[in-house]
DNA sequence: GATATAAAATACCGGATAGTATAAAAATGA
DNA sequence: TCATTTTTATACTATCCGGTATTTTATATC
């Protein structure tokens, strides 16, 4: 437990929630891009002073590293959890499919694959976090794919790193798609389609 | 043949020229991103002043919607000659895994996707030929998967709409996937699986 | 040579951006 | 009451953006 966010003993009492900005911040960013949401507007939209924001994330990179963190741990894990959940080659790929197509949370898309996207916009610290991310996705896409393979449910025509990559990146075309209009019974069509190779022998 | 191109009888004669400025322009949009590009930059690199590139194009909308229609007849042409060819299902599917996957042209993306990814940041020209330009794309899988379902090649547990957003959607995440510095084998791995839901009964 | 014309180059405009200097306000402690 | 401390709010900087007004230059015609 840190004491980062003890009241001081004395001065002005600071009226600004650093969480709630972030929670502004987090919604801003996701539904449109972080490329198009200056740190004027999250200033106007939370309320708050410029030079409150500056002091609290030091830079628009502090504020885009916090907002991702704070994304990873609210949405991003719930699709660590649905990798790790243990329910089987069949049973982990639908939740998957269920989480990209008709979660209404994916409806505007994922603030992470936007990230992602748009990388070479971000701030250094920015961007070195969703590299991590990225790599620890991939990580959990092949010990999924690993375990499968252990327990036979899917043939090695295929190598678990190819698998694991191809996975990833149709997990991230279809909520892409869905955050560009497509309705989610299409893209349920197309990722289904795409993960079908994983059931053929 | 047009008389946009005569020389007017008197005045000082132009140093610029239009064609060449396209170039520069489409290689830039091209290499990084339209977004990323400012009518600036396209001056400097083309050595030309900004009058003269607004008298040409009118405003930066006008000038990437000339972009892109260049851009269409010199480089997209290659791929809907591909879908046209006749070569089958088989060899249509393996032509376009090459072109996505080997093409040196495609080494750094393509502009086209490039610029439906970041369609809201465009001008409204530009858009506009987007999206014209992405119903004909569709048009022409439609009809290459129609006569492939015609001559019995493919089954029809898929509708061919579905099947041609399918495909053009895999071709485009390809495509992006080297131009984020993914190896050429890797994405041919990974489209050729993708695509192999075309042979399979 | 004088004049008309068209393109060029320079310098500018208004607006938006990330970031900051400065001062006012609200609390505590003496 | 008065000084100290901390956070606020206002106003500002420098830079870049798309776009343009203005002036200069280079040609053809008279």
């Amino acid at each position: 437990m840190s004491d980062a966010d003890q009241r001081p003993a004395r001065g002005r009492p600071r009226t600004m929630n650093a969480e709630s900005v972030l929670d502004v911040a987090m919604n801003a960013y996701w539904q449109s891009d972080p490329a198009d949401v200056s740190v004027n507007a999250i200033c106007q939209m939370a309320g708050i002073s410029k030079p409150s924001l500056y002091r609290e994330f030091g830079s628009e990179d502090g504020l885009s590293r916090a907002v991702l963190d704070r994304y990873a741990e609210q949405v991003l894990s719930e699709m660590f959890e649905i990798l790790h959940g243990g329910k089987g080659l069949r049973g982990t790929l639908d939740a998957l499919i269920d989480f990209a197509s008709d979660d209404p949370r994916m409806e505007t898309g994922c603030l992470f694959y936007k990230m992602r996207a748009g990388k070479h916009r971000l701030g250094p610290e920015t961007r070195a976090r969703v590299e991590e991310i990225d790599a620890a996705a991939r990580a959990a896409y092949v010990a999924f794919l690993q375990a499968a393979r252990d327990s036979g449910d899917w043939p090695d025509s295929l190598s678990v790193e190819a698998g694991a990559k191809y996975l990833g990146e149709q997990i991230a075309l279809a909520i892409t798609q869905r955050a560009s209009g497509e309705e989610p019974a299409r893209v349920r069509e197309m990722l289904t389609l795409a993960l079908s190779v994983f059931s053929r022998s």
